[in-house]
DNA sequence: AGGATGTCTTGACGATCGTCCAAAAACTAT
DNA sequence: ATAGTTTTTGGACGATCGTCAAGACATCCT
């Protein structure tokens, strides 16, 4: 049995990777590795994004990289493995969008106006990425395996909300007058509603969640 | 070819039920194929309930049923046919769910009192239901032969919520001070966080979201 | 009773799924 | 160039999917 490679070893260790035994010796091998786990999983997250969890397969995903199906066990004990590498990879793009916006700016008016710009343009040009996030939101209600990433992302993304609500009202030299998790659940199901009637083909989607926002912002924060 | 059997002609017309050409002469015939449908589309809930979308084939939906898989292509064109016959039949058993509550009270803390009872209780008892709703909203995003009716029932889910908060504010002389889009995006957001930790074990799930609906209410109502 | 019609079972089909493995290819170090 | 390791390929596997059709069973009419 010649199976027992290195490239295998780690394999077995879908988790977490493993504490290089010493920093110094090999830091290219375990990083090529670890590239190429998130250049898989961002060609999934691309399938996962167009056809949805529940219609997309390995061999899909591999076909939309430039690697063949074999590979995907290679790098990836399993599919939940995939998967879970996806959703974390996703979170790290997700949840800085708006602290450009918020650090720059120095007026409610401004920090309002770019932040709905901003909204917009994530609802336009991201909506296919942002279904995906919501497609596996409801899986880890049925696959525990998902669970834990995904309430760490959901945390992640009430923080971003509240940042950018705590800003605002810092500007104005107040406080938000609703909690983290409320602000979080009123942003949240709006953004839901706008991205369903906006890939419903609703033209007002947008410009109705804008205008929704603006009258919200000033009486929450 | 003697496959042109009157059911087989029903099996044809998948989304709505022909106008039946008299009604005097058949009554009982169609309200027993369409009964059937509901009673198998029942059990299929109870699977999706359980399983998940991406998870439930028919062959398992029929397993929970007293009959075997083919029977779902005699009442049911696809697959499509019943989840959308599913989602439809789910729609009515739940927009009611407060309304017998907002009827009764005659104060704004019978409402409240009453209103937060429900929500906890229907968390407890059908949150298996309630996440194959979130899962169901979230597949219209990428299956657009359910996006009608979903966008139904989240509009009825908008009405049902809305009833809610308007008698809740009529009770206190007052009128609503937010949207219905932004009143209902506020509570499911908070339904579908609150739910989430539900299943995943936490405890305070229920709690949480009573005190938080407790404080907000009076302050959107 | 017997034939027609409606309902249900059963088994099969092609397709596709996740997974696995042996061998080819690419790469490294000597 | 050679040997050893890592990476990639491509085909095979068993299982399961949605769909379909032939026939068995049930029900009803005259």
């Amino acid at each position: 049995m010649r199976r027992q490679s290195g490239a295998t070893q780690r394999k077995i260790e879908p988790i977490r990777r493993p504490a290089r035994p010493s920093d110094r010796i090999e830091p290219t091998r375990v990083d090529k590795f670890s590239a190429r786990r998130i250049e898989l999983a961002e060609a999934a997250l691309e399938t996962l994004a167009e056809l949805g969890y529940a219609r997309t397969s390995l061999r899909e995903i591999a076909q939309k990289s430039e690697f063949t199906h074999g590979v995907l066990h290679y790098y990836f004990s399993d599919k939940v493995d995939l998967i879970c590498c996806c959703v974390r990879h996703y979170k790290a793009k997700c949840v800085t969008r708006y602290d450009q916006i918020t650090l720059a700016a120095q007026s409610r008016d401004e920090l309002l106006k770019g932040f709905l710009e901003k909204l917009g343009e994530t609802v336009r040009d991201d909506a296919r990425m942002h279904r995906l996030w919501y497609d596996l939101r409801s899986q880890s209600l049925f696959e525990d395996a998902f669970r834990n990433d995904v309430a760490e992302i959901d945390k992640s993304l009430e923080d971003m909300v509240w940042r950018v609500a705590s800003r605002f009202a810092s500007l104005g030299g107040r406080e938000p007058a609703v909690s983290r998790g409320a602000l979080y659940a009123l942003f949240d199901g709006l953004f839901q509603r706008c991205l369903l009637r906006h890939l419903s083909g609703d033209r007002n989607a947008i410009a109705d969640l804008q205008d929704e926002v603006k009258r919200l912002l000033p009486t929450v924060a």
